[in-house]
DNA sequence: GTCTGTTTGAAACATACGTTTGAAGCACCG
DNA sequence: CGGTGCTTCAAACGTATGTTTCAAACAGAC
């Protein structure tokens, strides 16, 4: 078998495992079993578990940053000087996710999921990792987000882009089991294209919602009765 | 001392523990050292970890449910006939859980984030738990987000929704890390109060966004090429 | 005071985990 | 052929987990 087979089935199965099931919850003997390998292999080739959570990330991040990065190219150039608007920019990053050549048909899913846990799940190593390594695209997408919303104060925009994070996170992270649901009650089939298409509207009006109210719908003056 | 300090000792440990590290790594002998109190207790009282899981759950999700419940009487009972809005249907919700009694001052964030721990974490266990036990105020909720919204098809609804839970979940569940943020780079305190108040317009606003488009901006013809 | 049922305590149990070890296997080059 | 460097393998290591055990402590009723 080539060099580094192992390697390769290790990172497959580990990724599935823990896109389903988390990364606590995954044990080593599970992805080698799955794998088809030696237990001893993960340390030998990864060096920790840690180590190879990382390398699961690295594997289908360093792609999709570059992919990113030229595509906020193609939007800044088309639109010379003046900044792109908002649902471009939106737009921009879920096509680079959509496009990103997939090693299976639930490629998307997993990495979705993958990215909705590594937000949600604390991992204190992972974090460190990802803002480590990946700030660049991470800083130049807020950049374009605060050139594309300018009538937001800079408070607004830090709250509604997490509102926007969350969203995305959240939905991506259990896109499957949403789709399932929405098959099982109506029969309709969804792709993950599909989604994003759908998250991207729901994102920019939220973004650019009238100005917040800090006060209760004006009816409401009884609630604490 | 009283007949179950005990039991309030284990559950209100547990609960801290819970939201800050999540489930699967919180370990009883944590929870039972943090609350002072012998490592058998836990199986003697609960029967198991995840009788304690549920048990958390249970002591904050029942008095909600039923303030929730009244809630929604009052917002019914003040527009008779006529369904409530969309913005007024979203306050009753958020203004049950901000008005909840606590019973510390952490008390709103850790039960927002026990919420999106349970969204996000899969435990079989704890979905099943609460769709058992708390599917009728929740089934309600999204009774009135369906009158509210009569003019978005259910598949349009039933996606948006997900995106309000998303940003809902995810934002209350990290609302102490990004409080902590925006607090470090600009010296501004944000309340619970005042994150749901900006959560509130942004999902009203995304719910109605105008008919979601399945296509790419106008001038994007060439990002694939 | 003594008995009874409940609660606590220290210790052990069995199991699962991540990691390490050292021998065996293998491909390649001299 | 013999040796060298990388890879695999079965087995074990040490530690941590959830759970169980059973004796001690306790409270309340008689």
């Amino acid at each position: 078998m080539a060099q580094s087979d192992t390697v390769d089935r290790i990172l497959d199965a580990a990724e599935e495992l823990f896109a389903e099931r988390g990364f606590s919850e995954t044990s080593l003997r599970m992805i080698t079993g799955k794998a088809k390998v030696n237990l001893a292999a993960v340390n030998y080739h990864f060096g920790s578990k840690n180590a190879l959570i990382h390398a699961v990330f690295a594997r289908f991040l360093s792609p999709f940053s570059t992919t990113l990065e030229t595509a906020f190219d193609n939007l800044e150039d088309r639109c010379d000087g003046k900044p792109p608007t908002l649902y471009e920019t939106l737009w921009a990053l879920t096509e680079s996710a959509v496009r990103m050549p997939q090693r299976n048909d639930r490629g998307i899913s997993i990495f979705m999921r993958l990215l909705g846990l590594a937000y949600t799940q604390s991992q204190g190593h992972l974090r460190k990792f990802l803002e480590q390594e990946y700030s660049q695209p991470f800083g130049r997408f807020m950049r374009l987000l605060k050139e594309a919303t300018p009538e937001l104060s800079s408070v607004d925009r830090y709250w509604r882009i997490q509102f926007m994070l969350g969203a995305t996170a959240f939905t991506m992270s259990s896109s499957d089991a949403l789709r399932d649901i929405l098959q099982n009650k109506t029969g309709i089939e969804t792709s993950v294209q599909e989604i994003g298409a759908r998250l991207v509207p729901f994102l920019a009006a939220g973004m650019q919602a009238p100005d917040k109210l800090l006060t209760p719908p004006p009816e409401s003056k009884v609630s604490v009765a």
